[in-house]
DNA sequence: GCGCTATCTGAAAGCGCTTTCCTGCGGTAC
DNA sequence: GTACCGCAGGAAAGCGCTTTCAGATAGCGC
């Protein structure tokens, strides 16, 4: 980026015949400028193609018209239905997105943290459940400590437990709960469930959402299985639960791309859905409702959600108390789901 | 971000009692420094939650540790495939990513090369088909001129038309045909095609390489339908077919993304996929294979494509000749082909 | 026509950092 | 003991921009 020279604001300056300080009101408009200077500096400007160096401006001004964003995984249909509105929303308020995935590796996680500190983005968004061992919380403290005092705006989508600051928090407990009456209501008694990664919040508030609501009914659950939020982890889980004799009517999983998994391992040992087993899911990724047959789910409004968090973090007054904005989960009844035989 | 101060190297440089200069050559290892003062100025860097200013490097250096990348839709799955190869080797590279979207826009997409070539962005990734039209050609030009004559690099996945840069190129026509001859020899003489938005080079390659195929076979095809890229469209086209009286035993959908549309429509009009008609799409996004009938398609190595794009744009002698790198696509027949009855 | 005010323009400082240049120090050879 | 060399650290310039401050110009009333 070193190898020749970028047209600079002293140069359309010069080329239009003015001082750096003129260019510089008339290209932003910050004062009146006489008609003919300004039309001079405005052709200069496009002769030259000049497009002012974002890195100048934000060293004087201590703020860079950019957002960072950081998921786990773009190519995860929930991440990126969650980006798609950061994307639409920052598009509207003329902000750059930096995403990064982390891989789900906690240390990359932090590492991205200061460099987008170090990138003074506007305001950093976590997405996705986090990495919830106190050597991560102490690390990105450190990291988020000076960002926040520093004036940096920092909100999450789904991870209330260590981090102190604005949050997006789907009702993933009172989703799963409603999921299970429904499921209950269907007729179903014997459950199975494949649960995400333990610790995580997510997964103990949906898991934990789904026990309390059967348990609430007197319909105990001892077929668990963990596994990653990825399809192979649910293809994985629900192989275990078959090496392990299922013997459920209903099996719920804690993600939809994980029930995705799930599917094609019943379907591989020979179990229909729903004829021997009904199936369940969580967060109505778009794809599901294209599955044979389609899958029953909790809905979350993926895209606004992206744009709430960004909206949260970027509102006025963002010094102001915490604020947790939760989203409900809409219980979708599809054809995976009918009652027990 | 102007609430209040950041910690600056004159800070570190204070605490620790040495001059700017030392304390940059601590902090960036430029020069060697005694031991003491090393150690104190990495103390107090530590102490003070010191994150260099990449503004004022990026000011100094006249470079950006950072990418840009535009696609048209993160939650596309084709995109965010893609996007995913490209973060993975950002990941490796210690940079950053901007992804921005377009939502296929081509005013948006001109105004995000603008917003990359402001943050010196060390290159700037255009993945997927392009506006093909003369005046997005012209401001695109105006864009990247200056970009690439100030030592930007510029890569593109799949679009080669007009902008003459290092490109990706999926063989679509060669994939295409290649279904075709399969499909042919499955034994299917009647087709339809599914089309994307006319012009689009992707589609006139993958349209155009399966007719080509079909008419070296003697089989012609006159039932098409064009439609934009996405579920909607390949509902929207098949229910078109449909409408028209579809004759054919075969239906071909430009991208997976649209042959889901086209199962859902078909199978909403008591359409049994493969008995009644099989279906193929292109691309081989993660779900496709997870469908009932898992789909036949073209394969392509999404985030392998993701890796190379970034390769080629940073690599070595970047100002040589134009490169094109050609990824070949790999029919996946899988049971949503067979026979026609 | 003169003096004052209201506008607009230009000079210059400074944002936080890297890097060149230069000074001062200690060590070595004679 | 003196002259020279090498090296580490500091001062200062400068990256491209915004913005304050002061100066210049025009406009107005008398």
């Amino acid at each position: 980026m070193a190898d020749r020279v970028h047209v600079t604001l002293r140069d359309v300056a010069m080329a239009a015949g003015v001082s750096l300080a003129t260019a510089s009101r008339v290209l932003n408009g910050t004062a009146k400028v006489r008609e003919d200077l300004r039309d001079r500096v405005e052709a200069a400007a496009s002769e030259l193609a000049y497009t002012p160096n974002a890195h100048a401006q934000a060293l004087v001004r201590a703020s860079n018209e950019t957002v960072g964003v950081i998921c786990h995984d773009v190519s995860d249909p929930y991440f990126s239905g969650i980006a798609r509105g950061v994307m639409r929303a920052a598009a509207q308020r003329d902000l750059l997105v930096m995403l990064a995935s982390t891989f789900r590796d906690s240390t990359r996680e932090v590492a991205y943290v200061s460099m987008l500190r170090a990138q003074r983005a506007r305001a950093i968004l976590l997405i996705g459940s986090g990495f919830e061992d106190r050597r991560w919380e102490r690390a990105m403290d450190v990291e988020l400590r000076p960002y926040l005092n520093a004036g940096g705006r920092v909100a999450v989508v789904s991870r209330h437990r260590s981090l102190r600051v604005d949050t997006v928090l789907p009702e993933n407990r009172q989703g799963a709960a409603a999921l299970a009456r429904a499921l209950l209501a269907l007729g179903h008694r014997r459950f199975a469930i494949l649960s995400g990664p333990p610790g995580l919040s997510t997964v103990v508030d949906r898991v934990g959402g789904f026990r309390d609501a059967l348990a609430a009914a007197g319909v105990p659950v001892d077929q668990i299985e963990e596994g990653p939020f990825s399809r192979e982890g649910g293809y994985a889980g629900a192989c275990a639960l078959l090496d392990r004799g299922l013997d459920a009517t209903c099996l719920f999983a804690a993600t939809d791309v994980m029930a995705v998994g799930a599917l094609a391992a019943l379907r591989e040992r020979g179990l229909r859905v729903p004829d021997d087993v009904s199936l369940a899911g969580f967060d109505d990724i778009p794809v599901v409702r294209d599955l044979t047959p389609p899958l029953t789910t909790v809905s979350l409004p993926l895209e606004e959600m992206g744009e709430r968090v960004i909206a949260l973090a970027l509102r006025d007054g963002g010094r102001g108390r915490r604020r947790i904005e939760r989203v409900p989960g809409t219980v979708i009844l599809r054809a995976s789901t009918i009652g027990p035989r």
